[in-house]
DNA sequence: TTGAAAGCGCTAACAT
DNA sequence: ATGTTAGCGCTTTCAA
């Protein structure tokens, strides 16, 4: 493996020189810069970012550490973040805590000691432990669910508000026991969707069931909200992966989305519109919670004394059928 | 940013204690050991990695570069990888290269920078340039599409058998004039699936068009071939993004799945089952191939001498109602 | 404009 | 069992 000594000796200057050269430093004469440009491709010369980013106390990559890969909203994320960091010459690795807090944990672990330049992080849950990150001074900003202490800036989006919203539109459909499937107890987003159903529905009619946010689970607290004496007639669902479930549930009781159950769920997914009734959805700026969160975390990596923020984003309601009787 | 001498000091020990202790040798005295331990963390001091890999000439991450995270065929690999990756004390980033030569090769020269211990890599097209990783002998494996010279082992799936039994399915099932709709030329699994589904037809019954394997596109495509003087009465998809499209097209000419276009699309994505009629798709075994391709990896990784292999898996054809008349 | 040399933080001989 | 020391490959003063 070829390092900076080698294409110093061939190209017959010293390492300095090199090193200059290869990163484009004016100082040098640009006879020479052409010798050390030959001398390293000949050599299939690149540079050891380890050493570099060593000596240079910096790194242009940001770590992406997000809950679930198979979760379109996150990858939607991702690309926002993307998206931005490459333009300003950064890299950006994905990390996959799959909603487990020791893998968040090992990934934050790994994120600190390979001195990334900073972290977005949708934190996985109740523990979600920064305290690392803080401490060795590592700018990071919180996507979809909020941190305990303001370890840094926050983008979120107002989603207690937009499952209000949903709720007060399956009502006024003419559906009067509105149900709703969320995510995990201590889950934010989760927890935020429950209560702004419970907020329209008041607490005296609430009718809720929790699971993680996966499909089977979800298919099957929908079955057992089916089953109970008063079962729901429409149900907001807190996102696209648990849709499927639900679904599927309604699907083998015979139960056609619309005219027999309304629903609403969480995420504007592809398939959304393939359905039949095509599903009503709270759609999140996805996208965007990516791009400002990478822009955040570009400002704090520049200029480590900003305040931190907290940026909420709407998110908005697209009505189709599966939210009307005469779907 | 505490450092190894900090905890020396504090512990009173020399940094190759410090750094014994830390790594779990048994050579040192546990009180000691202890004490190094408490020093470490009131500094709350996480090892440089970049210095000890810099040190050690190794990694303990595999970058696994992908074209597409949006399309759940790849982020099933992604699983596979890492859970298997996992297991072995390897972390795993994620890198999109969003079926863009340009970012694939920003992110090779990443992993090669980085020094990441190996590289898993779905190639975009063409020009992929492995050539650095072959130089810098870093181990490679290539997923779901070869690589023009065998620069490391492969992780492939029978895409052409798949697409011919598919196509076979379509003419049993009384299906006449069956077309293909296929990604860009050059991209191999594009070109295997088209030729699997040209071995069948015949070359003089091929009615096909190529797209970007994005929904818009093919949605453009299917009704370009819809709107020809003998247009096809069944399609074979080449992926479950580009499904998407085919069937906002279909549905935005008033015709349905199976009765009036019999369907097949490659890869089992979650919401196949959920349209009316449900997708009849070749379901490639995606977790399988990043498992496989871990473990070549990791292998390979352990023994740099291994014979380059090449694994084929198979597709598995899951017939369901949308290449049926009667659906 | 170029080179010599120090040093980033760590690990692994080598000594003790 | 522990400490001393060299050095991984690079960048960056400092001198020339």
């Amino acid at each position: 493996m070829a390092t900076i000594s080698d294409v110093a000796a061939r190209a017959g200057v010293s390492t300095a020189t090199v090193s200059r050269a290869l990163n484009g430093k004016s100082t040098v004469d640009p006879l020479l810069a052409a010798r050390v440009q030959e001398a390293a491709a000949e050599l299939g010369y690149h540079p050891n970012g380890l050493a570099r980013n060593l000596r240079r106390q910096e790194t242009a990559v940001l770590a992406l550490i997000i809950s679930d890969v198979e979760n379109p909203f996150f990858t939607a994320i991702a690309r926002g973040v993307e998206d931005l960091a490459q333009r300003s010459g950064y890299s950006v690795v994905l990390c996959n805590s799959d909603e487990n807090e020791e893998k968040e944990r090992r990934y934050i672990e790994v994120a600190l000691q390979e001195r990334v330049a900073g972290v977005v992080l949708s934190p996985t849950g109740r523990s979600t432990n920064v305290e690392g990150l803080r401490r060795q001074g590592t700018p990071l900003v919180a996507v979809d669910r909020p941190l305990p202490a303001a370890a840094g800036d926050q983008v979120l989006v107002d989603t207690r508000h937009a499952a209000a919203e949903a709720t007060r539109h399956l009502l006024a459909g003419g559906y009067r026991r509105v149900g709703c499937l969320t995510g995990p107890a201590g889950v934010r987003t989760a927890d935020d969707r429950l209560a702004g159903y419970a907020d329209v529905v008041g607490e005296a009619n609430v009718r809720f069931r929790r699971a993680e946010y996966r499909a089977e689970g979800a298919r099957l607290a929908a079955l057992e909200l089916l089953d109970e004496p008063s079962p729901p007639d429409a149900l907001l669902v807190a996102n696209s992966t648990m849709a499927i479930g639900v679904l599927e549930a309604l699907s083998s009781r015979g139960l056609r989305p619309g005219r027999d159950v309304g629903i609403v769920s969480f995420d504007d997914a592809p398939w959304t519109t393939l359905i039949d009734p095509p599903l009503t959805v709270v759609a999140q700026p996805a996208y965007e919670v990516g791009r400002v969160a990478a822009q955040l975390l570009l400002a704090r990596i520049s200029d480590s004394s900003r305040e931190a923020s907290t940026t909420t984003l709407e998110a908005r309601l697209i009505e189709r059928k599966s939210s009307r009787r005469t779907g």
